[in-house]
DNA sequence: ACTAAAAAACAGACCGGTTGGTATGTAGGA
DNA sequence: TCCTACATACCAACCGGTCTGTTTTTTAGT
């Protein structure tokens, strides 16, 4: 049971950085010490099943991390604020935050399978599910929260890409900077 | 000099729609209906030469699409809604807008090769390049059209990741409603 | 408590197929 | 007679996946 979580967690890893297609079965052994039989054992239907047991793994991860910032602000604007200076604190540690996004997995796998593709759909619908709680208790109406729940998203989503490929934190630092004005909206 | 445009062309398509790894030169080759020869005739230093021959094409495409869009509108807002329009009408008449985005080839490759993730970032910089000049126009400073520029391009990238996967255009819908909330800040 | 059978966990050789890349050859125009 | 443009055969390396065999742990019978 020890080994299933140990492949997970270093396939995941894996995965975020260099994507399904870009990581290969011997890699992912070699990264575990474990052999072939090993991995076909727990995951008798190959590396799709282990996406998706990734997938399911990196769920938990993410939702309760945000989940946890956002119980310990007041407000959406401030939970979305240090959400991203978090981020920014972990891209300066690391030097990545491919830990927090998996956007090669969902660009590479859209069109080629649909489960994959579902898994993540719903992945990002828990995320914004989080945010849309928050925003109706600051007084937002259910449509207003819904959209700009989906706001926030893209533009965190978009941002990381432009942190991944040009090294800089400078995009989140500039959406974290802008978000605010989505936020102030006049509640109707 | 006809059948070199035809394989950039052809796998500037492939790469778009399954990334760099995803997509193998004899599939390339056969939709090509050439040769392995004559592609390594072409582009002696293989697959990577020819992605980087795909991003040039690439930057003119898409740059000069926006630019088009952008000298059509007097200002960024109703430039901004157009050009994401005329995302939408080709998400439904296509059924997919992968030949607008390349971020995955971004996400697959920022961390494997620095020469393509420097293409993608002057790719991505030349985009933001036509906004920030048009927010100037419009009476933006110099730091807040930049700004304005780099959160366009995030909400619009992370937007068409998400309608990629969930086969919607809702994401840009709600993008292209929001955006202007950002465009009406108060000038200095 | 001791043991033997059964099951779970793991190891490694092997498979056909595909990968990007190379080397050699040829058709045709200048 | 070159040189460009293309075609073909071939290569080692690697891909995901299967197979058989071995070790380790659990279970059951006495």
């Amino acid at each position: 049971m020890d080994t299933k979580l140990l492949i997970i967690n270093i396939a995941t890893k894996l995965f975020q950085q260099k994507g399904y297609i870009g990581v290969g079965l011997n890699e992912i052994l070699k990264e575990c010490g474990i052999s072939k039989g090993s991995l076909y054992h727990h995951f008798p239907n190959g590396k799709e099943e282990l996406l998706m047991a990734c997938l399911h793994s990196l769920n938990e991860a993410i939702t309760g991390d945000i989940k946890e910032i956002f119980e310990g602000h007041s407000t959406t604007k401030e939970a979305t604020n240090a959400m991203i200076e978090k981020l920014i604190v972990n891209f300066e540690a690391e030097g990545t935050l491919s830990g927090y996004t998996f956007s090669s997995i969902v660009s590479e796998m859209a069109s080629l399978s649909d489960s994959v593709r579902k898994a993540c759909t719903k992945l990002y619908s828990e995320i914004q599910t989080i945010y849309f709680h928050k925003l109706v208790a600051d007084g937002f109406t259910n449509e207003e929260a819904s959209s700009i729940a989906l706001m926030i998203t893209a533009s965190i989503e978009g941002a990381m890409l432009l942190c991944l490929m040009q090294k800089t934190m400078e995009p989140l630092q500039v959406v974290s900077q802008l978000l605010p004005q989505i936020l102030e909206t006049r509640r109707s």
